[in-house]
DNA sequence: CTCGATTCTGACAGTGACTACCATATGGCT
DNA sequence: AGCCATATGGTAGTCACTGTCAGAATCGAG
């Protein structure tokens, strides 16, 4: 990795923490593109070329770890589905916890900001869709069909569990510990605790 | 209803259908609102009087959909929570079916937008959010912190039915049935045909 | 029917996110 | 040192969206 490279990680980590150092302080809405660029001491130019919208300043961090829980998954061979899901999940949550004071302000400008809230359940449903992808090159090729209707809910569930986690440990997150909790919800629901649907006909 | 609000009605509708007829015709992003609001005969400000974004146009009836379901599932109180979590599901998919070329054309404005895409996904997350607080609702108040666990886990897995289902739909329109494919997914899910991951300590 | 109150409308001016383009500057390589 | 590829910053422009305001349409009361 060459000095340009150097320069290119380093002028992108400053404008991303300066952006977040200003949404912290003023909100998101309240913070234009051309004082974050100023703040990084670069031009507007610059910093859309690096973040393409100014959400992707708040959720680059997020998106990589599913990004990266996605990319292992790929590279795992010898787990079945139950096991493969269980550890998708606990992979994603252990790269959130990698930095748990970006994902708590994270939250926190979603719920501020609509546009953020809105980009960031579009990062959820792509990863869903990996998923839901990754799932089905696995499965017993006998029924095409079947595979991605199934597949597609056993990531919708996958899912559940990690945001209704995540979001149970942003509202607390001293008292309670991620992968504990998602463990919790993973029983739980093998037991039947969780209410289904119905599903008479 | 007097007159102001018979005009009222029809000015939005007019304005939604031109707004489908022009993205259907150009796309999402090369139509602009001006654009729309002189095809609808009217003034830009009107427009945004009637819709505060230009999604809300394309989303308008989702939401709509949505709402109803959960505002019908408020008023029921006999349903236990499985029966009353296949209802809702059903519900939303009556509620959509009533106009199946509204929702073909939300889809592949979401697909070519992603804005589209990113506040439907908006949508459906606080659908899923107000099915949570009504289940929390009807549970036992012995447990809370328990409670809204639970139910944060429910509303997520009939949210995944209801997309899985919708989404497939959406592909191949003709050859399946809404209804009937929802009950396939929810029979499925009681029987544990659906992997659901380990969940091991 | 008329008048006054209320609400709806369209125009204008302005902000800010984002794009396209170009001249300049900087790091990488021979 | 000198050439090439790339990174940068500035300018000009588009478009979504906001706030304001005067005038027009609607409604309700007398």
């Amino acid at each position: 990795m060459g000095l340009r490279e150097v320069k290119r990680q380093r002028t992108r980590r400053l404008i991303a923490d300066k952006a977040f150092e200003l949404f912290g302080d003023h909100g998101f809405g309240r913070t234009t593109v051309e004082q974050i660029a100023a703040a990084a001491e670069v031009g507007p130019s610059t910093l859309y070329r690096y973040f393409p919208t100014k959400e992707t300043l708040v959720l680059e961090f997020v998106e990589d770890c599913l990004v990266d829980a996605i990319t292992w998954y790929g590279e795992q061979s010898e787990l079945d589905l139950p096991a493969g899901l269980q550890a998708v999940i606990e992979r994603v949550l252990e790269q959130l916890a990698t930095n748990p004071g970006r994902i708590q302000a994270v939250f926190e400008l979603a719920a501020q900001a609509g546009s953020v809230s809105a980009h960031l359940n579009e990062l959820i449903w792509r990863f869903r869709i990996d998923l839901t992808n990754e799932l089905v090159r696995r499965m017993p090729t006998a029924a095409p069909q079947q595979a991605e209707f199934t597949a597609a809910l056993s990531a919708g569930i996958a899912m559940s569990i990690i945001e209704t986690v995540v979001r149970i440990w942003v509202e607390n997150p001293a008292t309670v510990d991620l992968k504990q909790l998602a463990r919790a919800a993973m029983s739980r629901l093998r037991d039947g605790a969780i209410p289904l649907p119905e599903g008479t006909e």
